[in-house]
DNA sequence: AGGATCGTCTGTGTAGCACCAACCATTTAT
DNA sequence: ATAAATGGTTGGTGCTACACAGACGATCCT
């Protein structure tokens, strides 16, 4: 076994960030319960955060869930009154879904609450480089770059008990 | 453990990781059937090729997954030869695994062939800032930092594989 | 009026995975 | 030497997430 390797890897993140997920999300499955969601619960507020007001059809089409799926989703969701639905004008067969204020708000805690999971998972990162990482996922979730301003702003209407 | 950070950013990768790695998954599946592997056969090897001549154990406990399930993933990918097992010479109880020069080539192969699927999925980075998540998953998920020199070594010698 | 579309409900099937129990080979402790 | 613990394997059970399909009401667009 000559430890030769002339064609070295490609970089693709895929499989790494299969990985590192998998391991947030054991972990955010128990660190969650307390507060009733689950994993792709947060996922969904998440997403619902950053674009609020939107059709189930256009959630399930980021989401890449089937619709079917979405309405027990949102279900769960609504039940707990994190999220509103309701008609649009302009289109009185579609349900426009919005985060409510304690929608946000157990958004928030829970991200307060996952403190603890994302240090363990991402614990070989140093302050300023989860930061980064944070900034490039989202960049690349939403598709939209991340001015710095704006994550400041952010920051002071989320001051929490974290 | 109080720390408390100065600036109280609840900035939580976790909903993220987990959004991008579904959305991910659901191409490599696609991608990747072809090459008669799925998206976790990959994270296993990704891990096998960074931490090679591991036991069965260690391994289970990297992927966090119950050992009796590693078996299974482990007969798939020793049946296509990818890896091998063979048996410690300290404690012949142990199975060490490694990656066999098809499996490191396979593995090679995969990461070319999920070139296009990551491009849809980070479409929104443009190629340093993939390199730059690259770079940080990969040391999330190891625990080591990548050396930049090595990267770049890397970086110039893989243009000919894809 | 007729057809397409959005959301809902119900049901079916499959895959990933945790968990349990039993078992063999081997190592370590008594 | 015997007992106990450990690494791996096999088989089974059950849960959850999810895709997919069919049917329905409401609504929009011709």
């Amino acid at each position: 076994m000559s430890a030769q390797p002339l064609v070295p890897s490609e970089h693709r993140s895929g499989a790494l960030l299969d990985h590192l997920a998998r391991r947030m999300r054991l972990r955010s499955e128990s660190v969650l319960a307390p507060l009733g969601l689950r994993p792709r619960h947060l996922v969904a507020l998440t997403v619902l955060r950053d674009g609020d007001g939107i059709s189930q059809q256009a959630l399930a089409s980021t989401l890449e869930m089937d619709s079917t799926n979405i309405v027990g989703l949102l279900n769960d969701l609504e039940a707990k009154q994190l999220i509103e639905r309701r008609r649009s004008p302009e289109d009185r067969r579609r349900h426009v879904v919005e985060l409510t204020e304690d929608g946000a708000k157990r958004l928030n805690e829970a991200e307060c609450a996952l403190a603890g999971a994302e240090n363990e998972v991402l614990g070989a990162l140093e302050p300023a480089d989860r930061e980064r990482l944070y900034l490039l996922l989202r960049q690349a979730a939403t598709g939209t770059t991340v001015i710095c301003s704006t994550a400041i702003h952010e920051d002071e209407t989320s001051s929490d008990t974290c």
